[in-house]
DNA sequence: ATGCCTGTTCTACC
DNA sequence: CGGTAGAACAGGCA
């Protein structure tokens, strides 16, 4: 999936839809809804309903109606959004070629507007009211003391950034490229960092979120480059150590991040 | 053919 | 209880 910033860039084109009033959905393929909510459920919910607004907590979008019902979309690895026809990112790296309509999994009619959900591997899956209190704080606002009580469990600091019901919204990419940046190791355990640590973390994740936004995705990172081609640190040249933390490969620098 | 991938969730196990 | 590892989900690509 799409990251924190992949899923605010689908946010961002699904607001369009703001103001109109659902027609009609459909679900072409009813393993899409997991169990989490019934195909006639979901469009019971939905229809004649007016969307009042489009929002982000991590990576869930969710889509607010009038009538009371929030429809929460998680994206998962392959899952993306068109508009109209348009793609707000037309390349997803790991997903299917930019253009490609196929697979769509749920298809939301408006008055203002179509929004399709496409996603090849059904990985995602949409979710009725869905119980945000599961969720962390948005990565892209973090505070050090919400980051600081992120941080509170025996873990590696890197499991721990991954872990949606602690900070929501970081991803592979967004995660490792933070910590090189703040120069701390992944696998050092979450409790360790001292107060100037965690405030470092806190800003450079902040800071990363907003820079990489900006250009346009969460593989615009300056570690992205040697992390495709297994190289070197960017910045010192000792080749970047490998690993898997927190259940992801993870690549950092043994020199500078400790 | 094999294995990997911007993710989540489940089970088994310690 | 808190934590880890691995599998499953499933498609495309090197």
């Amino acid at each position: 999936m799409p990251e924190l910033l992949e899923v605010e860039a689908y946010r961002r084109a699904t607001a369009v839809v703001v103001g109109g009033v659902i027609t009609a959905v459909q679900c072409p393929d009813p393993r899409f809804l997991r169990r989490t909510v019934d195909a006639a459920e979901l469009s019971a919910a939905l229809a004649d309903a007016a969307v009042v607004a489009v929002e982000r907590r991590g990576k869930v979008m969710l889509v607010c109606t009038d009538a009371g019902h929030t429809l929460g979309v998680r994206f998962a690895m392959t899952g993306r959004v068109i508009v109209d026809g348009h793609e707000p990112i037309p390349e997803l790296k790991y997903g299917p070629r930019g253009g490609d309509t196929a697979s769509p999994r749920f298809i939301m009619s408006t008055t203002a507007g179509t929004v399709t959900v496409v996603d090849p591997r059904r990985l995602g899956s949409l979710h009725l009211d869905p119980d945000l209190t599961q969720l962390g704080p948005d990565a892209s606002t973090l505070s050090v003391a919400e980051l600081r009580s992120a941080l509170e469990c025996r873990r590696p600091l890197k499991a721990a950034l991954l872990d949606q019901g602690r900070v929501a919204g970081l991803g592979n990419l967004l995660a490792d490229e933070s910590l090189w940046r703040a120069r701390l190791a992944p696998g050092r355990p979450a409790l360790d960092l001292d107060m100037d640590e965690e405030r470092r973390l806190a800003r450079t994740i902040v800071a990363t979120v907003a820079q990489l936004g900006r250009r346009g995705g969460s593989h615009t990172g300056d570690l992205q480059a040697a992390r495709d081609a297994r190289g070197a640190c960017p910045r010192c040249g000792t080749p970047l150590q490998v690993a898997r933390i927190g259940g992801r490969t993870t690549l950092w620098c043994p020199v500078e991040q400790r």
